[in-house]
DNA sequence: ACAACCATACTCGGAATCCGATATATCGGA
DNA sequence: TCCGATATATCGGATTCCGAGTATGGTTGT
């Protein structure tokens, strides 16, 4: 009997920004505030405060895990998080949903669109 | 000089819905709450204290307004709300910004859509 | 050598927000 | 007349946000 992945939306900002970021990568924490701020151009910045209590939660309801660390290369110091099933069904939800939204938002919004370059 | 829309981004789901079901048209906070369960298909409710709250803080913030009291027809408890030109610039960035979004999550979720039926 | 900054993890605590329970009152139909 | 739906709004505990700060070691600039 698998969890209703309906009941973790709508998601807040920062937990989307941090399922996304998990959804291309396994990360560690900095490179997870550094993706993030590279795929909003800087727009949107996470401080470690809001991480690290988003980790938790999500790592607590099961989305996201704690890899086993990594042996080679890199810092040691690193650790790694990796989306699991859920969290990506989450996001996956997440963005259907949104979808939606932006579908009705853009209807009642057909004046000034900014054109993208 | 116009204040800069930006600095309210990102949304909160819950301002983003007051604000997109505003961009329809005025509504008093009881339709409010109506429009945004219809929108999501009842999945998104509001409580009151939410809306309240999020009210006085969009007003308070100049996206929204108070509109006087309509004289016509409609039943006199009603409390109108209008969305005012900052707010539908910020609900317009807020539909692009997230556009962004759902591109870069479309690109590391190829894999399995789940199926509606 | 020393300062400065980068990378990395994480805590802390005050502020902001969420949000259901509750209170109050009117409307409209059975 | 009664009742559920409509309607406004507050309250207060729980949750979340989020920057400042702590810690540590590496790298780079002067």
């Amino acid at each position: 009997m698998k969890p209703e992945p309906t009941r973790f939306l709508p998601l807040s900002p920062a937990a989307l920004h941090i399922l996304l970021a998990l959804a291309g990568e396994d990360l560690h924490g900095y490179g997870i505030m550094q993706e993030i701020a590279r795929q909003s151009a800087g727009q949107y910045k996470l401080g470690p405060g809001t991480l690290y209590d988003n980790l938790k939660k999500l790592i607590l309801h099961g989305l996201i895990e704690q890899t086993s660390p990594h042996s080679s290369a890199s810092d040691p110091r690193r650790r790694y998080y990796r989306l699991k099933g859920l969290g990506r069904s989450v996001l996956s939800l997440e963005v259907e949903r949104l979808d939606g939204v932006l579908r009705e938002a853009r209807s009642h919004l057909r004046a000034f669109h900014p054109r993208r370059t």
